[in-house]
DNA sequence: CGTGTAAGGAATTCTGACACG
DNA sequence: CGTGTAAGGAATTCTGACACG
């Protein structure tokens, strides 16, 4: 969740690949980077690097204005399930706290 | 083995980025394409796409090279080894083979 | 053989703006 | 709001060649 280079996630892809593999012009997906519904790295010369993971995200993306929802909505939508995945996150982390206390100190029944 | 257009497969990266990802020079990336040790392909304006499997490829090459050894014998173990999955590849259809007709007609003991 | 480099040109990408709506 | 486009410039990549060894 941190130090994740792996080829999902890793910024490699210049917009012109990008723009071939999801079907979208390169001016959509530089405003979809404006409206903060992805986020690529610059190279040193300052051209954008995206990942198989923001390619993925700008197909959702796509289908959802597809369908007619703003890129506010969309925005709104990840921001969601972004608080939605950091609460699960919690709730694994206080399980396996759990789990380490109960192996220290025996089970405790009720 | 035909259709697989996976995250380490797909050839998306262009060779500034892949020159950045094995610390080899773009003289040296081209030069191990010219001396058939890698098959990248091309953007329709005739630029070079790399997969993250080439610079994988690309980071062994770097380390036998580094070893001394010369392109062509990298050539030539690279063709060995590839006999040999394909030697390993026909030993699996033929087991998965006799396991069909094993399901159809029976088992023979010996 | 393997790699660096300068050369000239072409493909790619960048930003800010105007347009339409 | 979301997208197209022309504009000018900068970053990236390409090929073929010369150099060294």
């Amino acid at each position: 969740m941190a130090i994740d280079p792996s080829y999902k996630t890793r910024k490699v892809i210049t917009i012109g690949i990008v723009s071939e593999l999801t079907g979208l012009s390169e001016r959509q997906i530089r405003y979809y980077e404006e409206r903060k519904l992805i986020f690529p790295e610059r190279t040193e010369g300052g051209n954008r690097k995206y990942s198989f993971a923001d390619v993925e995200q700008l197909i959702e993306i796509a289908n959802k204005r597809e369908e007619g929802i703003q890129t506010y909505e969309i925005r709104q939508e990840m921001l969601k399930a972004k608080e939605k995945r950091k609460e699960e996150d919690r709730k694994v982390r206080n399980q396996m706290l759990r789990g380490q206390i109960n192996a220290r100190f025996g089970i405790q029944k009720e």
